[in-house]
Order: structure tokens, then C-alpha cells, then sequence
DNA sequence: TAACATTTTTACCGGCTGGTCAAATATTCA
DNA sequence: TGAATATTTGACCAGCCGGTAAAAATGTTA
């Protein structure tokens, strides 16, 4: 609970490819230091903006000006906005992802479930701009990574709902859809992320107020976990 | 289940105020046919066009084009971009909460949650670009209805809260955060209009295939009644 | 230091943006 | 009918949009 929620997160995926203005599948030559850095400073800054406003109400001169630079030295190491926008969008999935990636079938569930609520609940409170992030693409229609959805997300859901349904095979959980609960965690969890302007105004909590994230992890564990409604 | 979800909707707030061109406090004349047939096309129009590209990525020559109408003769009805959005999200409110306004003290807890549950899937079934519409909005940080979360949302929830919070003083529920379990009801209900595309994308639905649904109504209502977890 | 490659900047473009204006048209009603 | 009112249209605008071109500045390396 102490300790960063980046601390059990994949560092790999660090050899991403593209040149400064490609965008094609050519040879790419090593990473300058400078490239290194203000790939990052761009991404850092289109987080922001992307985040804030969406793909289409995103400018490229505000990420510019969140980068610190100016908008064609933006486009000298990313070729559009999209391209932006889709390198963002794929280097953050795998973090997203990590997770649920984590869900053991030798473990127990109680414990299982219980660690993944906690992780995704975590990212919610220290991750809430990624977390908007593919909330605005999805609602979009994932018009930028749908195949990576129907693909690798697709994969990876069958493979942890399978894990799922051996428990409830092996009598340790309540019959149910695992992808289903899958989903319910998701919801309830980035809700937090995404709809923290609604909780706010109704918990009536400041901006920097996060002591609700207490009760959403105690109730998300007994709804999950527990039974809610007695007899 | 075989009606829609329209027939127990509040069929007031017809009367709204607000005549073309104007924005302001002033009063305003009866509204002419053409008025209100105009208007309802322009809401319904940028009802279409807010839900799929939000508010900074819509346009209005989009809604324009949309509502079949050139975009000056639209801004003869509305005075700005702004002033539809916020008529469109206030005119909606209050269809969004009526499933919640109609959580009831005096009757069973068990059927009135899994009513709740069961309208407010509903409407994301029958009713996803509302859905959606707020989704974009609240993840804006409600910029434009602000003030009605903190008031009217606030005082709802504060309301049926109670009612909830009655039941478990009464041992009918399980000890919990009344407030959060009415979060996780809206989280676990809107996301299968808001995620829409990465729930087809994971479990390979088809666009107009919602037999999802169904599933998805039996996994909430046992998650919110029953016990999900043996031992 | 000189040649070379990388990075940054300045100036610019055509198209779209929200919005205005005045004139033209349609509707209402005395 | 005709005057008053309500509606619709076309022409237009300043500013922003994503993106380009080429020169200038900076960094790298032999």
C-alpha cells in the first residue's frame, strides 16, 4: 500500500522503433539522447492534453506548448497527431494491462481477486490521466487501437477468464460469466479515474481529497468478495 | 422487458424555457411549432453528434448538417456551441436519474436494487449515446454541469443513500458505503454503453448483436444480491 | 577545426472553426 | 389583403487547425 503503483509494472517495451519523421516501416537508426528525451517530453505533454480533451479537441499546438516547444519541432519527431495519439495509446497498454497480466491460477482467489481490485483501484488514484486516456478512445469507438483490443486484449481476457472459470470448476466461486466480472472490476474500478468530477460533487470532496479511495476499496472487496444483500 | 425503457420516464420538463437568439434571463414569448420542432431536431441532432465526438471535437457545421439545417439558422435557436450542450445535458438529467429517483424505502431492498440494476442497463442498451454524452462531460470535468452535480446529483444520492442505509440498519444489507454502492451500480451499468467497443472487441460481438446483455444482467444482479465468492 | 548530421526556428498555407450580418423569404393574424 | 413578425439564407470574417518548406542553429565526430 506504501509503495508507488509503477513498482510492479512491466519497465520493458523501452525499445520502442520510429525515427524522427517516419512513421513508416523503414530501417530506423539508434536513438539520439536529445530523441530519447523529447520523445518522452512530447508524450508526457500529449498525456496531458489527450487526456484532458480528447483526440479531437487535443491541438497540436497545446502539446506543443506542454512540451515546451514549438509545434514543427513536434512534428519533426512524430509525424502527425495521430501518430501521437497511437504511440501514446500502445506504449500505455501494456502498463494498463499489467494487472490483470498478473492474475495467477495457482493462487487463491480470494487473494487473486482481492490483489487485482487493489492494483486496478491503485491505478485509478495514480494513474487517473491514463485512465482517462483510453476511456476517451474507447468511447470513440477505439477508432485507433481496435485491432490491438480484438487482438491482444481479446487474448489476454480468455486466457485470465479461463483462470476464472477453473476456480468456479473447482467449486470456489459462485457460478457466474467470468468475462463479465472481468469487466464489473474494470467498470468499478477506472470509474473512480474517469468519473472522479461526478464522485467529487457528490462525496463533496476537494480536488486533492482522495480518502474516499478507502471506502471504494472496501466496498469493491465486499462486493466482490463477500455477499452484500443478507436474508 | 418488452417495453422501452422511455415508457417509465418523466414526460415533463417539456415546458423549457428560452427563446431563439436569446441565452439570457429574460422572458420569453410562447414558442412557435416551428420552434419546437426546430429545436428538438437541433438536440437530437447534437445529441448524435456530442455523444461521438464530445464537446471540443463537435462542430457546428456538423450538427448543422446533422439537423438537415444551414448552421446560421441554427444559431438563430441556439445562441452558441455551449449554450446546446448545456441544453441538451440539462434536458437529460433528468431522464438519466429517473431510475434512481424511483428507488422506493418502503419496498423489498432485494427487488428494488435489482430493479435499479435492471434499468439502468436498460438504458445503456436502449439509450448508449446518452450514456455517452455524460461519459464525455464528467471526464471533461463536468465544465458545464458542475453546478447541477453538486446540487441536484448531490442531494439525490444524499436521498436515496439513506434509504439504502436504512435497509442495512434494518439487517436487511450488508454493512457498506451506501454512496459507493450506488457508484458501482452506475460504473457497472453505463460501461457496457460507454466501453461498448472494447466489450465487442473482447468478447467478438457483432454491432448490432447485444445478446450480451443478458449475461451481463445476470452477473450484476448476482454480484449486488447473491454472494459471488464460496468457500 | 572542419565536415557532417541532427535539431530548431521562422515564415507560411489552405481549410476549417465558431460566429456575425443583412437581405430574402415564409408565416401569422388583424 | 397587407403589415408585422418569424424564419432562412448566402456572403463573410478573424482566428485556429494540422501540417510543410527551407533556412538557421546546434551537436557530433574525424
Amino acid at each position: 500500500m506504501s509503495d508507488t503503483i509503477k513498482d510492479l509494472m512491466p519497465a520493458a517495451a523501452q525499445t520502442a522503433v520510429g525515427g524522427p519523421g517516419d512513421g513508416d516501416g523503414m530501417p530506423h537508426k539508434q536513438k539520439t539522447r536529445i530523441q530519447i528525451t523529447n520523445e518522452a517530453k512530447i508524450l508526457e505533454a500529449a498525456l496531458d492534453v489527450f487526456s484532458r480533451d480528447g483526440f479531437r479537441g487535443a491541438t497540436l499546438d497545446r502539446i506543443a506548448s506542454a512540451a515546451k516547444m514549438s509545434k514543427p519541432n513536434l512534428l519533426y519527431y512524430f509525424s502527425s497527431k495521430e501518430d501521437i495519439h497511437i504511440a501514446l495509446l500502445t506504449k500505455l497498454l501494456d502498463v494498463w494491462l499489467a494487472p490483470l497480466r498478473n492474475l495467477r491460477a495457482d493462487g487463491d482467489p480470494r487473494e487473486e481477486l482481492s490483489l487485482y481490485i487493489q492494483h486496478k483501484l491503485q491505478m485509478s488514484r495514480e494513474l487517473p490521466r491514463e485512465s482517462r486516456l483510453f476511456a476517451n478512445e474507447v468511447l470513440r469507438g477505439a477508432q485507433h487501437i481496435g485491432p490491438l483490443l480484438k487482438e491482444d486484449l481479446h487474448d489476454l481476457v480468455d486466457e485470465k477468464a479461463a483462470i476464472i472459470q477453473s476456480w468456479i470448476d473447482a467449486g470456489k466461486l459462485a457460478p457466474c460469466d467470468p468475462r463479465h466480472v472481468i469487466f464489473a472490476i474494470w467498470a468499478t474500478t477506472q470509474h473512480y479515474a474517469d468519473f472522479d468530477a461526478q464522485i467529487r460533487s457528490v462525496l463533496r470532496r476537494d480536488d486533492d481529497d482522495q480518502s474516499h479511495y478507502a471506502d471504494a476499496q472496501q466496498l469493491l472487496t465486499t462486493l466482490f468478495l463477500g455477499q452484500l444483500v443478507r436474508d
